[in-house]
DNA sequence: GCGGGTCGAAATTTCGAAAATGTTGCCGTG
DNA sequence: CACGGCAACATTTTCGAAATTTCGACCCGC
């Protein structure tokens, strides 16, 4: 059989990847049952491979297993959005507030790098950024690139996780939305104002974050039940 | 073949707790790898249950996996631990604010029954209480009463997997005291001001955190390596 | 003696069949 | 007709052997 997975790669890990983009994406959807045959069939590995990758999703909380009865791909909630946005300012505050604190030349070189890529490829697109994958790529590495810095492992790899959690809503709202507000401008003035380490760039990166939840239950909170059963 | 195990759960689960207890417990050593033989004979389970078990515990931060070479204890370091340290501030912090704002009657009158069985275990077992397993599990449970009431699922989940982690440096250091400080009186105080819902609360659980882990260091710091080798 | 390549042993990773468990629908009884 | 038990089915969970990969020792040429 042709090598394509990298050395140093499981196949496990690998549809650990693609199993979590899937979820992301939503191709397969909040609160579907996630069955061994089906899933055997779209990933082609074994029984035992996909339950090793479905431990680990469940440990990242995109995927719940009740005991006996199998696993299912987390359900979304608007609590559960709201939860996941108030986590995200704490970490992503005390993330930048450390980042200020402690970053150097090389730091803020990434900064405008990170910067420069995202904003070219947002003119490029023209209004349509938004669904492009790439460029989504590039907005998550320019929001990274601002709290790199932080020095605290623990922190950053929390922030990671509960980025990844909110992008699945992100990415439901995107489906039922024809335009997104322009953040260029606010990306510009995020910048300018961590690079020049002035504290108020704490609060403009707090309004980034709690805007882009508005705007997401405004477009498709609809399609999140509000208080649906829930089991412990 | 008997049946040891509750309904619901499976033979993974059973072999995951014991192995995060082995592992919190130190009886698995930091930095150990852990190879299939040896833990298939200690757990009495197969290859790919094991697998399962291990996983979930990379994705908690408890076990690093290496590529295709297998599993290792994650490694223990003094900046781990300050890192965690810092982590468990900022969310207790928050979430201890939080549940003053929110909790109840019932909540505080959880924080009094979980005091009371706390103290009256901590005064039958005298100075050793800090050895006592029974003891300190009461006392992750006031810990926890206080906090319960935030409201939020996303803090409390990462408060309790932070907890675990400065578990097993809070193990290790036991090891090597002979006599802890008497927390008692700071106990006691924590809760009058949590109860009264003094903002100075905040402040007190926060000093009462690090001045665990500053104690940890003064007993055990030798034992963990400073800047040891680190792969990303 | 030293660096590089090769082979064998040891460990991990993957596989699909077999066992265990949960679920559904049927049947008989109250 | 409702309800509880039972049996057949569907699905998950477990197992150990087979395939793959890594690690270490040995040998060869320089």
């Amino acid at each position: 059989m042709e090598q394509i997975r990298q050395k140093g790669e499981t196949r496990a890990s690998d549809v650990l990847q693609r199993l979590r983009d899937d979820i992301l994406t939503c191709e397969l959807k909040p609160g579907e049952k996630l069955r061994f045959e089906s899933l055997r069939d779209r990933y082609e590995v074994s029984f035992s491979t996909l339950r090793e990758a479905l431990a680990r999703l469940v440990a990242e909380n995109l995927v719940t297993s009740e005991g006996q009865r199998g696993f299912v791909v987390a359900p979304v909630s608007i609590e559960d959005l709201i939860d996941l946005t108030n986590a995200r300012v704490l970490l992503e505050r005390e993330n930048l507030r450390l980042s200020m604190e402690k970053g150097d030349e090389a730091w803020e070189a990434d900064i405008l790098s990170a910067y420069y890529r995202m904003d070219r490829l947002q003119s490029r697109l023209g209004e349509h950024y938004y669904f492009d994958a790439k460029w989504a790529r590039l907005h998550g590495q320019f929001h990274y690139a601002l709290v790199r810095a932080s020095g605290s492992r623990v922190y950053l790899e929390m922030r990671e996780k509960l980025f990844e959690r909110a992008h699945r809503y992100r990415r439901m709202s995107s489906q039922f939305r024809t335009q997104w507000r322009p953040k260029d401008v606010e990306h510009k003035s995020i910048m300018d104002a961590v690079l020049d380490r002035e504290p108020v760039a704490l609060d403009l990166i707090e309004r980034h974050i709690r805007e882009t939840t508005d705007n997401v239950i405004e477009f498709a909170g609809h399609l999140f039940p509000s208080e649906e059963a829930r089991t412990a």
